[in-house]
DNA sequence: CGGGATCCTGGTTGATACTG
DNA sequence: CAGTATCAACCAGGATCCCG
């Protein structure tokens, strides 16, 4: 994968990286609600604590530099006490931003039916052979 | 969901499964590449190979498989010699597929970009050197 | 052709504790 | 508040062999 050199201008800017890759780490399970989250605005770090819901502390910091490696998330210091960090998207995340929310509204609009489609699966799969195939 | 008979679905539905986990099976790193290439019409498990490109025989195995189970693509099994087996998106993974093509054209359109802004990020970040200030 | 079964590795994750 | 550090467990994923 990573072709160590020293010089990294626009070689790699020009080979960019594996389209699967950042496919992966744009569409990765917590990157999504961290981009939806942060979509409305400036969110501070326990905010996306709170709304992610269900990631751990280290998993949501651990996103939260890749993001920001990736160029899709700025972070802002303010050096208060006690500290204050907020995270923004940057307008290449914003571009992102129906799409990611077009998936979200799919997944509550159909988790009940995929839901049941594994209720379904895992019957069928345990007991009985399939015989619903076609005979052509 | 024509056929909601046996209370297991009843209460599966009710409670559905946490939509962080609906969304990761759907857009994981080789689901996206499968039900973008499963689009256009029933595939054969070797198109998906060749298609994905990078996915090993067995992760296809048991991407297809959580898919299917999930509801979302459905497994079509030719009896003949050699065997044939299609897979086609169901309705409801079709819906998906906008979405699915935003987020993967938006990858492509911004690869370079994201490449460029690990570049510097890793260059920032690893902070030995400042471009502005002198080495000692 | 389209898998299944098994072994094995190393990256990912949660838990826990500590800090500026 | 917003992290960092460390360790152990887990499981994604590759390699290999086999089968209907």
């Amino acid at each position: 994968m990573s072709r160590s050199n020293t010089r990294v201008s626009q070689e790699v800017t020009a080979q960019a990286c594996p389209l699967v890759e950042v496919i992966d780490h744009v569409a990765g399970k917590w990157s999504i609600s961290i981009l939806v989250a942060a979509a409305h605005g400036p969110v501070r770090f326990t905010e996306l604590e709170r709304a992610v819901e269900g990631i751990s502390r280290r998993m949501l910091t651990l996103n939260l530099r890749r993001l920001e490696r990736d160029g899709l998330l700025t972070r802002t210091v303010y050096p208060t006490v006690p500290p204050k960090v907020e995270y923004s998207l940057t307008s290449m995340a914003q571009e992102l931003h129906s799409s990611l929310t077009g998936l979200v509204e799919w997944a509550e609009r159909h988790r009940a039916a995929i839901a049941e489609a594994r209720a379904v699966y895992d019957n069928t799969a345990s007991g009985a052979t399939r015989e619903d195939e076609p005979h052509p």
